[in-house]
DNA sequence: ATAAGTTACGTTATAATATAACATTATGCC
DNA sequence: GGCATAATGTTATATTATAACGTAACTTAT
């Protein structure tokens, strides 16, 4: 899985990375302090290594930063994975379901849905806030009580495109 | 994963379902036939098994029906796997992605988009039938040339949240 | 402060999902 | 028939995820 490919796309061009990052682990520590949870060291190892990455990382390749650090090496999946349930039960990490991956999510708060752009050429992936669409408010007026919900938009950016 | 269960939840309640099935497969017969490609028996029977279940089921489980049959036994894993990528490309079977899943298409024609409402309770799965979002048309303002996209919304169907 | 209860972490093994690589058979076309 | 292509078959293995059980850390009540 690249990583660090031809960062020419989709919509966060312009940012300041690593501010957007120490926010992102500033609110997520106000969150869990304001519920009164418990956002431990290892939570914060994973989510910080998410919010560096600022794109879809899978379990294993998370995994092998964690064991980067040559102390404390050795340390096993499900360590990770618990983790990572632990933050996307709080938003503060979404899965990318179609590829099996997960994210940092970048607008804290709307824990239970999300909108993805993802692009088959740079590989990266464009988090949308909309806070509810109109199939959810459809879903909803059938009767059916929405837990969770994800939208993953596939295709090419605009970049990628021209790049062709 | 039950596949037989409390059939009690969501959008096909009262539909004669040997009848369903088979104009999905007359439907994919000529669909294959007019655009000159090879639905063979192989792929045939893999739509068939997802067609009768009607609901969600993953790759071995697809195996698992395929080696019930005891002639021409011990089929493996990538001849499932080979028959529904030709399945998804043309859209007679979508892809679960939150379950690793696969389930035949109910409105064959809308290739690259699919919406699901996915009851927690007992584990059906609904497939709507909106053309296209609103969330896709911003995507294509964007500029974004979508190839396919998702939307899975998890929760409880009417009958299992009456159920609890 | 300490014992009891709970939560988080660590460890081992294994389950479930998916694909790579290569051999064989079938189909379409000249 | 002979050739090219597409589909299937086969073996092995990669990738993703979880079960089960033990240990350590934190919380609270006494």
């Amino acid at each position: 899985m690249p990583s660090s490919k031809t960062k020419h796309c989709l919509a966060f061009e312009h940012h300041d990375h690593r501010r957007c990052q120490s926010q992102l682990l500033s609110a997520a520590r106000e969150l869990c302090h304001s519920r009164n949870i418990r956002l431990t060291e290892r939570r914060e190892q994973v989510l910080q290594i998410l919010l560096q990455s600022h794109q879809p990382m899978g379990a294993y390749e998370i995994l092998g930063q964690l064991n980067r650090n040559p102390e404390a090496s050795n340390i096993a999946p499900p360590i990770v994975y618990r983790a990572l349930e632990f933050l996307l039960e709080l938003g503060l990490v979404h899965r990318i379901e179609c590829k099996n991956a997960f994210i940092g999510c970048v607008h804290p708060g709307h824990a239970s849905t999300a909108q993805f752009l993802i692009c088959k050429g740079c590989e990266k992936v464009a988090e949308l806030d909309n806070p509810t669409t109109s199939l959810q408010q459809e879903a909803s007026q059938v009767g059916f009580m929405i837990d969770h919900s994800v939208v993953e938009i596939t295709g090419l950016c605009a970049e990628c495109q021209a790049n062709d």
